[in-house]
DNA sequence: CTAATAGTGTCTATTAGACAGTATGTT
DNA sequence: AACATACTGTCTAATAGACACTATTAG
């Protein structure tokens, strides 16, 4: 039954890649951003918030909920080169911090056919987008999350309509460390984005405090109150300043500009020292 | 063109699945496992390795290359059941600490035809494996990990045969933190294999000392000795006793048994304190 | 002047690193 | 006795947390 061959070569010549059944893949993308919620209070700063990127499916599967941008994988594309082709499409900038979160590959996750998805986060600072979105896409503010015992309920609001949904993290067995999570809870958001969402948010929260990742978010002239808020944001828990300071110091470095206007001493602008 | 359904099941009676380009899917799998390597003095303990399991492969394409455990996932299958079902194959062993770590799409990556591959690490302690492994399948150890100037180069050993192959770190522009792995040197591994050994390392060097993922390749009772070799093998550095001490102190708990025979004060053996 | 943020000095508490010392088995 | 590892005490260095204080703007 089985034939012998001699080199790579024949072999290849030779081969029927039919013989075993294959399926789609598509890439969905997480992009975060941060947002300034305007204050009315002419002293205080603007208040910042998570924003991600919602599409709203305008046919089935999933019709009229919203969805992370997303598309199929050509057949001559490379994985990882896939999500900077659809979000290129979708908001019009290049040059962007991508990275893997998951693959997700359950045979139900798509109610069409068998489509494994892998999910990626990216992170921009959306005030650097040129043009305007996509009609049918919409940033959302993550409006607040909470945990308690192992139920993490999220928020979204994008000035219209809210999202809510919860997700347990259940311990797998044997695994002592990593978390499956479990959606119990959603009525607005297709397939398994929701999972991806909080996969997204829990990855920049852990690693935003040994990379450099942040910086993506940022604008290239920033104060320091800024970067600590967008810190506070992702952490979602308040800093010390002193501390906050110490540790950024050698992150960044100071240039001569100032940012007035605030109704309050002024403030140094800061900017991302490469290394 | 476009046709209007009125509702998801209506859609999805009329969806035809053959509107994109398929791929098939695999999975392969970087077992990873500690060695002992006996010492001629009586009274020193065993050196330990990291251990590798590696098949090397009976047909083409790399035929006569050592490759990782492997296999296409089913049409039917959970993507994250794949590696449990394949190493249940290699090692007749379950319920085995599993991650995914990466999922690998560049379109040359196999030469027969388009073939996404999602990488998963297993942890485990191979002493435990009851059954012999099949006759294609060897653990090579770590003989060595040398990194400078972005070039790491790694070498395998399994008594019989050696291994050496060296991979350029490249830092991704837009970046700041993650690096790309490209192959430079390798004559004997095959697939991007070579990418998927020094991630799993790396991952597992990041996880050790802020996860619990060590124990699932000690046995059940263990001397703290032996728990810091491991730790040091992993973190390819030299531990100090009491600060090593104080930081699994909470992870471990004593029993009264002792290790004893080995030409030296015994040590007490530990077991993992589960949360 | 006031409210609000900017920015720094310093004390304390906690944690990590280093080294030296004692303990106890086997040959 | 000698060697090799087991285990602990303690000093020091580095880091993180906390708080208080001064600085400076728009209105």
């Amino acid at each position: 039954m089985e034939k012998e061959y001699n080199s790579e070569e024949e072999f290849l010549n030779d081969y029927d890649s039919s013989q075993f059944e294959k399926l789609s893949m598509t890439v969905d993308i997480l992009v975060l951003s941060v947002s300034n919620e305007e204050t009315s209070n002419y002293r205080k700063t603007d208040k910042k918030k998570m924003s991600i990127l919602l599409v709203k499916r305008n046919q089935y599967p999933f019709k009229d909920k919203w969805c992370l941008p997303g598309g199929f994988i050509g057949i001559d594309e490379n994985l990882d080169d896939a999500p900077m082709r659809v979000l290129k499409r979708e908001t019009n900038v290049d040059n962007i911090y991508l990275e893997q979160l998951y693959t997700f590959g359950d045979t139900k996750r798509d109610p069409r056919m068998r489509i494994v998805s892998s999910a990626y986060m990216a992170l921009i600072d959306k005030n650097k987008l040129d043009t305007s979105l996509n009609t049918n896409a919409s940033w959302f503010d993550v409006v607040s999350i909470e945990e308690k015992n192992n139920l993490v309920n999220i928020i979204l609001n994008n000035g219209k309509e809210t999202i809510s949904f919860t997700i347990r993290k259940e311990l797998k067995e044997k695994t002592t460390d990593r978390y499956k999570f479990v959606e119990v809870e959603n009525d607005k958001i297709a397939f398994d984005h929701t999972i991806v969402i909080l996969s997204g948010l829990e990855r920049l929260r852990n690693k935003v405090e040994y990379t450099d990742v942040v910086f993506n978010m940022m604008p290239d002239l920033f104060t320091l109150g800024e970067l600590q808020q967008v810190y506070e944001v992702i952490l979602n828990k308040k800093l010390l300043d002193p501390a906050f300071r110490r540790i950024i110091a050698d992150k960044v470095v100071k240039t001569n500009k100032l940012k007035t206007g605030g109704g309050h001493r002024p403030s140094y602008l800061f900017e991302y020292k490469h290394k």
